[in-house]
DNA sequence: GTTGAGCGTT
């Protein structure tokens, strides 16, 4: 039972909300909030419920990639092109320092299983930038469902 | 604005 404020934000904000559109009624404020935070939690169920289409498009199997020597110019954007022309991206992340923000230079790029095999043997030791890119599989996959070698 | 081995965030 976790409550974390990213899924509570939303639960205020439409009680907010509900609470605005009751109160046009001829209603006290305190019964027009209920009314908002009933509303609230009847239309909570459906905000997931929503986000599981999305879901459905990333039905997919992903394998998380460790990527390193990655110049400090290169962006998402670029890296993620990099990888699109070798198989199917989902996500890439670059890693940056949490104390000043700078870009430590690897990152972790997610995609296709498969596909992630043959860009590995593709992009690793490959020359992107004047550098030597080093590509290999992450060491802690979040979804190890086919992290099967 | 700098640097160069490494395995990370809601």
């Amino acid at each position: 039972m976790k409550l974390s404020k990213q899924s509570l934000m939303p639960v205020l904000a439409i009680a907010v909300v509900g609470g605005l559109v009751f109160s046009f009624l001829p209603i006290l404020p305190g019964i027009a909030f209920a009314l908002g935070a009933i509303c609230t939690a009847l239309i909570l169920p459906l905000i997931p419920a929503k986000n599981s289409f999305i879901e459905h498009t990333s039905s997919q199997a992903s394998k998380t990639l460790y990527v390193g020597n990655l110049p400090y110019r290169a962006n998402e954007s670029e890296v993620k092109k990099l990888f699109s022309e070798h198989g199917e991206v989902f996500a890439v992340r670059l890693m940056k320092d949490k104390r000043t923000g700078k870009r430590r230079g690897f990152g972790f790029v997610v995609m296709s299983s498969s596909d992630a095999e043959n860009a590995i043997s593709q992009l690793n030791d490959k020359e992107y930038g004047q550098r030597t890119l080093k590509v290999r599989e992450a060491n802690e996959p979040k979804s190890g469902d086919n992290a099967e070698i």
